[in-house]
RNA sequence: GCCUCUGUAGUUUAAUGGAUAAAACGUCGGGCUUCGAACCCGAAAAUGCAGGUUCGAUUCCUGCCGGAGGCACCA
């Protein structure tokens, strides 16, 4: 019996009495969660039937509970106000979540509603001419969790970065070291290479402010880049490379698996969009202004004209974006669906693409997955203010607390177990051998745990950032995004940690707890069945984030099932419960760890055994 | 000026038009001789303002007030 099979049993049970009541068809009948657990495990709100039969809601609630009687899997049926509420059996619900997710583990979280449908989805994509910051960090997360999402729902996802490599940006820092760099590496100054890059790009703001004829320089480089001048291309070259192996660090330390991102080079395509927007004009869809301008008029869509060929005949920004698109779509002949993931402050730009590629007779879907913009508290991020959170540094803090945190809670029990220790061996200890043996035992740890320590960082700072609706905006708050305690990563890594702690202590297999514990009579308590109604929500929660691109939710539901499970065990044994209620513990914590690792995967953070 | 988004406890976030607006941090008060205290239990504390639609509005509509972003031959 699958949890779908006692949805659909109780469906047709409600179909059935609203039938009686003389409702000949409902459109689809909608389950809602008690608000709490004693009220029943899922209920039916009856304003819809009142209104067809012009009763109160309340009435109607009565009546179609006295219309149903308890079944095998329905224990019973009770009129709440005007809801139905629906207490489903013991066995049912135990059978239909536990047991049957232990059948088959694989299939936790996973569905088919994709149906193999292929979407690409554009995600990172920054600038070579500086480090990676706190934005590309939530762009990156964010990215990554949607596909990891998509892919568990039975889509294929193609990741694809567009990378932005050339420009007056990038002319900047090449137009900085070629002046003050005196030929050298980011090696021989023991600088990372991308901060190297940027440290010119951040010179070059703060000089142009007092020169401003270095931007015709700049200007002038990018020209001689463009005609292809041999001494700037390598340059542009060597500096690039710097940036690239930067970065190559940066993301491998966040964890985002991008090694297989088709990349785009903007320097390799941001001539061709000139060809689309020829063939555009052959078709009439745009047309030439006299100065040359190549030009549509979006009013009509509610928008402005926009210019897509400059009257010189360069092409500029939106250009690019068509011809990638139509690149694309050649290259994923098959693929039904884009997903631009970038930031809100290019709404109206991917507005204003979306009805151009329709023009152009592209017909795949378009979304632009818009996310907020992280700012600080004291405003917007600016580089000239040296006010950017480079995701280097963040990252670097949040492994140090993390580290902090785990020697911290290694000291106090190492303390405990000391101070056990000279109770039972008074004076064998002197303070400096045992001193040295603490010290030993951090040092040992550092190097062992590194892994570990660096999974709840990430854990930390990941579930800050996916935990907002995308489309708000991040008040970054350092404090906030290194947290270890309440709703963050590690909270949900430490039940998880302690539920592996228990399973280990239990010498019996996993199977064997399954199979044993339906020999037992079931019979749950009401947390047990409070963790087995969100268990339960899994599924349908991965689809909603899916749906509405939004990794938030998941990531709520994941601490909401955390804590249901952490007042759990604090309230109940597991491995020194009767006989019975032991093997349906285990069991039920089986699934949790499941759920638990699964779900975080899902956001892209580890699971981790211990903590 | 025009367009879009946004306004919920002190702070950060929840709530397909439905039950007593839910959590976390912080504050205050409890709990480790107990399968892991990165934990648990409890308390105080909120829908910007004014209307409208509805049996019912944090949610939809209008106006006002506040915050953010956009409206380039920049990316």
């Amino acid at each position: 019996m699958t949890y779908q099979t006692v949805q659909q049993s109780i469906q047709s049970v409600i179909t059935e009495a609203v039938r009686k009541l003389g409702v000949a068809e409902l459109p689809e009948i909608r389950f809602t969660e008690p608000p709490s657990p004693d009220m029943g495990d899922i209920s039916f709100a009856c304003f819809e039937v009142a209104k067809a039969i012009k009763k109160n809601p309340a009435e109607v609630a009565c009546e179609l509970a006295e219309a149903i009687p308890p079944n095998e899997i329905i224990k019973e049926a009770r009129a709440v106000g005007p809801y139905v509420n629906f207490f489903i059996r013991d066995e049912a619900l135990f059978e239909s979540i536990v047991l049957r997710a232990r059948e088959d583990v694989e299939q936790v979280g996973k569905s088919d509603i994709g149906r193999g449908e292929i979407i690409v989805l554009e995600y990172l994509s920054p600038n070579t001419n500086k480090p990676l910051h706190i934005g590309h960090i939530r762009n990156a997360c964010l990215g990554d969790a949607m596909a990891r999402i998509l892919e568990s729902q039975g889509w294929k996802v193609e990741r694809v970065q567009i990378i932005n490599d050339r420009g007056a940006h990038i002319c900047k820092s090449m137009l900085m070291y070629q002046k003050y760099g005196e030929g050298k590496t980011p090696q021989q100054d023991g600088v990372k290479p991308d901060h190297f890059v940027g440290k010119f790009y951040e010179m070059f703001e703060r000089e142009a402010a007092e020169h401003p004829e270095l931007q015709e320089e700049a200007q002038e480089m990018l020209r001689k880049w463009e005609s292809g001048d041999k001494q700037t291309r390598e340059l542009w070259q060597k500096l690039n490379d710097w940036v690239y192996e930067g970065w190559k660090e940066t993301i491998a330390n966040l964890g985002v698996e991008s090694e297989k991102d088709r990349l785009y080079y903007e320097s390799e395509i941001y001539e061709k969009g000139k060809e689309v927007v020829e063939k555009g004009l052959r078709q009439g869809i745009f047309y030439k202004r006299d100065d040359g301008a190549v030009e549509i008029d979006l009013t009509a869509e509610g928008l402005d004209k926009k210019v897509l060929l400059r009257s010189d005949g360069t092409s500029i920004y939106i250009t690019q974006d068509l011809y990638l698109a139509e690149l694309r779509a050649e290259e994923y002949p098959k693929a039904s669906t884009c997903i631009y993931v970038v930031g809100k402050d290019q709404e109206y730009h991917f507005k204003a693409l979306f009805i151009l590629l329709k023009k152009l007779g592209l017909n795949k879907t378009y979304y632009h997955l818009s996310y907020g913009l992280m700012r600080l508290k004291e405003g917007k991020m600016s580089s000239r203010k040296g006010t950017v959170v480079h995701a280097d540094e963040l990252i670097e803090e949040v492994y140090n607390l993390a580290g902090n945190e785990y020697i911290k809670r290694y000291k106090l029990d190492f303390r405990a177990q000391r101070s056990d220790m000279s109770r039972l061996e008074a004076n064998r200890h002197t303070r400096e051998s045992t001193k040295r043996t603490e010290e030993e035992i951090i040092d040992d740890l550092k190097n062992q745990r590194q892994e570990q320590v660096f999974a709840i960082g990430l854990a930390a700072l990941k579930y800050y950032l996916l935990s907002v609706d995308p489309s708000k905006d991040i008040i970054f708050d350092a404090e906030q995004a290194v947290r270890f305690e309440g709703a963050t990563g590690p909270y949900i890594q430490y039940t998880y940690a302690r539920m592996r702690s228990i399973r280990i202590k239990n010498q019996e297999s996993r199977i064997e707890n399954a199979a044993r514990a339906q020999e037992f009579e079931i019979v749950l308590n009401q947390e047990e069945r409070v963790i087995i109604n969100k268990l339960a929500q899994f599924q349908s929660i991965i689809e909603k984030s899916a749906r509405e691109y939004s990794p938030a939710h998941l990531a709520h539901y994941l601490f909401e099932l955390a804590e249901s499970i952490n007042s759990f065990y604090h309230k109940h044994q597991v491995l020194k419960a009767e006989e019975g209620d032991r093997e349906k513990r285990l069991a039920l914590l089986d699934v949790c760890a499941v759920v638990l690792k699964k779900g975080l995967s899902l956001l892209g953070i580890e699971a981790v055994e211990r903590m």
